[in-house]
DNA sequence: ATAAAACCTAGTAAAAAGGTAGGTATAGTA
DNA sequence: TACTATACCTACCTTTTTACTAGGTTTTAT
């Protein structure tokens, strides 16, 4: 998302260079870009000089939203998710699982690719 | 370890008898108890009558430490625990995941197991 | 002596992670 | 129209991790 952001300004940008500028295979890639193309979040153009590009502008994508797609969710356990799951034995944790659940999707939500591209968002420490 | 700091309170706790209440099997639990023993958390009494019982007071564990022994790490990905691990390709993302971890640390930290018990720590919704 | 407990080591089944491989469909361009 | 560059689809595979099971040995209170 972030190379596309970088390198999708005019037009789109080919799967291949993707690939090489990453160094992520180009056939792996193409799961990965299948996975964020069900959902709205990237466009693509088939056939030649086709390509793929953000549906949106880098300030309306969140971590979040991002890494939710990719890693289908961010609760430290599945019970979050899922109200009808069983409730865990031990239940006194619950308030400890839902309160880092909140924690991180509180600042994850709080960043935007944006964000990244200008090395500017709450919680970053200026190492640099 | 909430099953010692509850039901240790006078002496120690056969395993069998957590194995029952957590319902894990005994041969499972010995493992997660050696795991812990490793390391400074548990002390143990072998023989007849013997058992396990917390090195310390609930109020001298953080959740952070404990889940570090269990997980082995709370580093959202391995570089963070490794500073000479290949800085990856993608530094730009790595003030999001030095954040993540400091967001997930510091909250972490500032639960003991005796909040646990008491259902009383920074962060906690109070659902019930 | 016996029994109840912790300790030790090996194996194993299922799932997830992290891919490879080969083909099909679409569209711009010469 | 043929060619080529691209996305799309489906299946398979390998390694690692997770979550155990199993069978034994050692220690110690009674």
């Amino acid at each position: 998302m972030l190379d596309l952001a970088q390198n999708g300004t005019d037009g789109c940008v080919a799967l291949k260079d993707i690939a090489e500028r990453q160094n992520i295979s180009k056939k792996y890639l193409e799961q990965i870009m299948a996975l964020l193309n069900r959902q709205d979040v990237i466009k693509t153009v088939r056939g030649a000089q086709g390509g793929y590009k953000l549906a949106r502008t880098p300030d309306r994508y969140t971590v979040a939203e991002i890494l939710k797609l990719a890693e289908g969710s961010l609760a430290p356990i599945d019970e979050l998710d899922d109200p009808s799951a069983p409730q865990a034995a031990d239940w006194q944790l619950m308030y400890v699982w839902q309160g880092l659940y909140s924690v991180i999707t509180d600042y994850l939500e709080g960043i935007t690719l944006q964000d990244i591209l200008d090395h500017n968002a709450q919680g970053f420490d200026y190492i640099i």
